[in-house]
DNA sequence: TTGTAGGCGTTATCAT
DNA sequence: ATGATAACGCCTACAA
């Protein structure tokens, strides 16, 4: 193995010369730093990350802890994942993977161990157990996910209750004045990270605003639950135009048990969902959908942890940062004019 | 921060001692090693992992090399992700994500800096650039997939030719004499990893040994291409009533256009695939599928490294290893008996 | 502009 | 059974 002392004793100059021309911390002269670069091309010499990261207290690795199961779709996950790394890279760091099934201590193991400079928080909850153990070890970190407390922290995620609202808007603006809300069975609301919550809370708003009618049912994403959730709306609401959907699992069966009702989409009833691009394409007719970019989540977190880790580095504290992604309409097949009103209505 | 040298002169021995007892290398009178862990329990100490990786010079590390935009389908990419990382950690192992963006050179630099002690590489193509930057560099690893040439490397796979086969002895099992077999378009057989010829050379082996009727057919995966692909089988050989897929882009159509044609699965037509169980329980009907174990590729892959890391940091040569992993037939609802045979046959 | 020297926190070799 | 002590390879005040 190559060292710096090889190099140095190459270039006819001393270890630390080497060392700054590297990093460039210091001023070179002109000859020194070609004299230096070329004993390095000669003898092929690469810098040693360990020592790099025991002398320097900085490993250039973040922690990226996965959740094993969760409610994000898998491809999104995996999106997320590599735009952490592809990122991170720019600023020359690495990214170690972290399964959550270590819970909070898996965090406290890479932070104490000194293992990761910071860390990345993905599919956080509302009272999630990770956190607190970041507070105790003042581990510079970001999350993916809105917590209740988020001090000392900095959080991205997208704006939901934005995503909700421009559902919303989508059905007023095509005319319907009765929608419905599928959205996630009683345990996602109350266990998860709320954003739940904020896309319902958003669209609700919205909907008032806007003079729609609306109901907002819950579903369990299977298609025993959508037929019934949808055999409600159509008894209690039978003028409904406009569904909007928040749960995955719903779509497919919406879709199938819509047509077996008679309706055709978007001519009779419109659907807008809450979903990514990739879903939203694979159905026949494609969906209108209110998607967040995912990629962004990740490039956010790591724009936020290199902050922090750097501010802190310079002995600052770091500012808590709070990012809400704006969603995006894509208008697709399964949304049209609501149809001319009965005459009953 | 708590160091070696803090509980050594708290419980009043050597730096050394503390060492030691960590590591369990030494044989330790039970009095001093009380007073260790007590000193250790009193000060809260938590062993540098940079210090230790590089005294050690081991960083008990392992690079993953995972694809951007694969032919494996994104849910089980991330599942062999899980499984490598956890099966590492039961090795006292960390994992560093490396895209494959970053191309050869990713190898290089992690192998190179010392960040990893080994590299697990997914998605390995017959003619893989990165292997070359392994042997150059003598770095241990195991890879996923199957490469021309493998010396000096470990390498684990599913047994696409045994699943083949299983397709082949299911179909025959149920009486079907004349059968299709829908592959991939013709880029894949070219340009990957040669799991697409070997599923269909055990396929068409196998076939032939039971006496089955069986023709190719390649396919692209979308709707066009898998209606274009069947009506050519079904002109060719209307006889036909096992269909055997491969390509899981084509599976939809498949049976879409099965049941356009008048056909009935699995009463008129049986179809088996080679794809993820959670794809094949997602049809209607749901499908009889060859499944390989993708959590096992990550845990063998591990394995394979783990031996390797071991071996060479005692000097060994590790030995080059191979496994295939067999695959595994689940009867589900889509393949059935033959029907008779029509009288003009 | 460059060099010297003392760490960084562990491991591991040699003594005892 | 335990202790000194020299690496490990690099960084960075402090000097010159």
């Amino acid at each position: 193995m190559v060292t710096l002392a090889d190099v140095a004793r190459h270039a006819g100059v001393s270890a630390s010369t080497v060392s700054y021309v590297l990093s460039g911390k210091r001023t070179i002269s002109e000859e020194t730093r070609r004299r230096v670069e070329q004993a390095v091309a000669d003898l092929g010499y690469h810098p040693n990350a360990r020592a790099r990261a025991l002398a320097a207290r900085r490993s250039h690795i973040i922690a990226l802890v996965v959740p094993l199961r969760s409610d994000v779709y898998v491809p999104i996950m995996m999106q997320i994942a590599i735009s952490v790394t592809i990122a991170a890279r720019q600023h020359g760091y690495d990214v170690l993977l972290i399964t959550n099934d270590e819970g909070p201590e898996g965090v406290r193991r890479v932070a104490l161990s000194g293992l990761a400079d910071g860390v990345i928080l993905m599919d956080v909850e509302l009272d999630d157990k990770r956190i607190p153990v970041l507070r105790e070890l003042g581990t510079q970190a970001a999350l993916i996910g809105l917590p209740d407390d988020r001090q000392g922290l900095s959080a991205v995620d997208h704006d939901f209750a934005a995503a909700g609202a421009m559902c919303a808007d989508h059905l007023a603006d095509l005319g319907h004045r009765e929608v419905a809300f599928i959205g996630y069975g009683p345990g996602v609301y109350q266990r998860h990270a709320g954003y739940a919550e904020r896309t319902l809370a958003g669209f609700q708003r919205r909907a008032e605003e806007r003079g729609l009618r609306f109901v907002h049912r819950p579903c369990e994403g299977n298609y025993e639950s959508t037929a019934g959730t949808l055999a409600r709306i159509l008894s209690d609401r039978p003028g409904t135009t406009g569904f909007v959907v928040q749960n995955e699992g719903a779509i497919g069966p919406l879709l199938s048990l819509l047509r077996l009702s008679g309706r055709t989409v978007p001519e009779d009833a419109s659907v807008i969902a809450l979903c990514p691009e990739t879903l939203a394409e694979q159905y026949a007719p494609s969906l209108t959908a209110v998607t967040g970019p995912a990629q962004e989540l990740g490039r956010v977190a790591v724009e936020h942890v290199m902050k922090r880790i750097t501010a802190a580095g310079r002995g600052q504290r770091p500012d808590d940062e709070l990012v809400l992604l704006s969603p995006v309409l894509t208008v697709r097949e399964s949304t049209g004019p609501a149809p001319k009103r009965d005459p009953e209505t």
